[in-house]
Formats: C-alpha cells, structure tokens, sequence
DNA sequence: ATCCCGAGGG
DNA sequence: CCCTCTGGAT
C-alpha cells in the first residue's frame, strides 16, 4: 500500500525543504508549492533569508498562513546557518532542532528527505494512526519515534512515516475514518468496537502493508 | 463551521 | 497543559 509515498514538497536542496516545511505548518502542501518557486528565486541562500526585508518576505508568504510567525522563524533561521553553520543547512538532529521554527517534527523531515538519514516524523497523523493501530500507547512524540522504531527497522522509517501520512489524509481521518474504505479494517484493532487487541495490532506490524 | 504533515511561549 | 499564530479549501 502507498509504495510511492514520498515528500509532496517541491524542493531542489536542504534549505529549499526545510523552508518549504516550516510554511507547511497548518497549510496543505499544495499551497506551500504555489508560493516557494518565487520564494526560492528571491531568495538563493542562507543570507538572503538573513538580510530579507520583512515585509516583503511576509508578502511572498502570506497564503500559507501564520505568515508573521513563518517569516520570524525564516529570518532567525537564515541568520543563525550564516552565524553558526556557514550558511549550510546541519544534518543532524540535534543541530536542527535548535534552529528558530524547526521543532522534532520539521527536523526529521529534513533529515529523512533531504540527507536520507532514516526519520520517524511523528506529525498529527501518524501519532493518531498509530495509537489506533495499537503500536503504542504514548502520545508523546519522543517516545511514539522510540516505539515505532522498536517495531520497525531505520532503513523503513522514512518511507513508512510517509505511509501513515498518506493514509491519514486520505482514509484514516482525525473526526470521521472511512473505515469502509480502508485496506486494514480487519486488521485493525480499533476498527468496530472492543478494546485495543494486541494480537491484531501485531498482525498489522507483521502482514499489513506497512512491513 | 471545521480542518490543514507545527512550534513557541506562558 | 493551555494558548496563539493565520489563510485557504471544503
């Protein structure tokens, strides 16, 4: 199922993506790819985020939402890659996770897509489909990647992250599943009624889709 | 009305 | 744990 899951962001280097996934907070990725062709052209580099003009940036960003905030974090970020890391994008997490507008969630999506590094991106969907799986009980994002990633093996993690995503968005919903629709109702232990059964939530690790 | 692949701050 | 930031799509 989805074995062609994969970033719906358009980007072309480490900085374009990770930009890229700071305006997709709260924004479908749709709408990110309308504004970031005229984004990336005015603004090549790590220090031309650094010296943008705000207001201009704003503009280019506006549609995507949060658009001040978004703006604030694209500038810090710019100045602190040129201060700190010579205008490079750092490929590891700890680094990233330090950067202004880059939480656990926008960092491993840089890392997973952009430096191949394998990454657990435990957003809004992939927490929730999981805990309805029965492959965890956690709801902290830390320990749902420390979960998940006992189940499965790191050269999975990137393309199974993307898989849960996909499946989010298009059957597993937050309000309403279409659970009629979906490929894992049998497997699936929270699908009818009844309490979380390991037994099945096991059998969709070991025979569904995602392994 | 309600939702969208979040992050930061109180 | 709560709140705020925001426009667009449906």
């Amino acid at each position: 199922m989805y074995p062609d899951a994969h970033c719906e962001l358009d980007f072309t280097s480490p900085l374009e993506l990770l930009v890229a996934t700071i305006l997709s907070a709260q924004c479908t990725d749709k709408r990110v790819n309308q504004v970031t062709p005229k984004l990336f052209a005015r603004y090549p580099s790590a220090a031309d985020y650094a010296s943008a003009d705000r207001e201009e940036l704003e503009g280019l960003i506006r549609s995507t939402g949060f658009y001040r905030s978004k703006a604030n974090s694209i500038l810090g970020l710019g100045r602190k890659l040129c201060d700190e890391y010579g205008g490079e994008v750092p490929g590891d997490l700890d680094a990233l996770v330090k950067l202004p507008g880059v939480g656990r969630k926008t960092a491993n999506v840089v890392l997973g897509n952009a430096f191949g590094v394998p990454g657990i991106t435990v957003d809004t969907h992939f927490g929730r489909l999981v805990r309805r799986f029965g492959w965890t009980l956690e709801s902290d994002p830390v320990k749902v990647e420390h979960a998940i990633g006992d189940l499965f093996p790191p050269k999975d993690w990137t393309l199974l992250s993307h898989r849960l995503i996909w499946h989010g968005r298009r059957i597993c919903h937050s309000r309403r599943p279409a659970c009629g629709a979906c490929e894992l109702a049998r497997w699936c232990p929270s699908f009818g009624e009844g309490p979380t059964d390991e037994a099945d939530a096991a059998a969709l690790v070991r025979n569904g889709p995602f392994s």
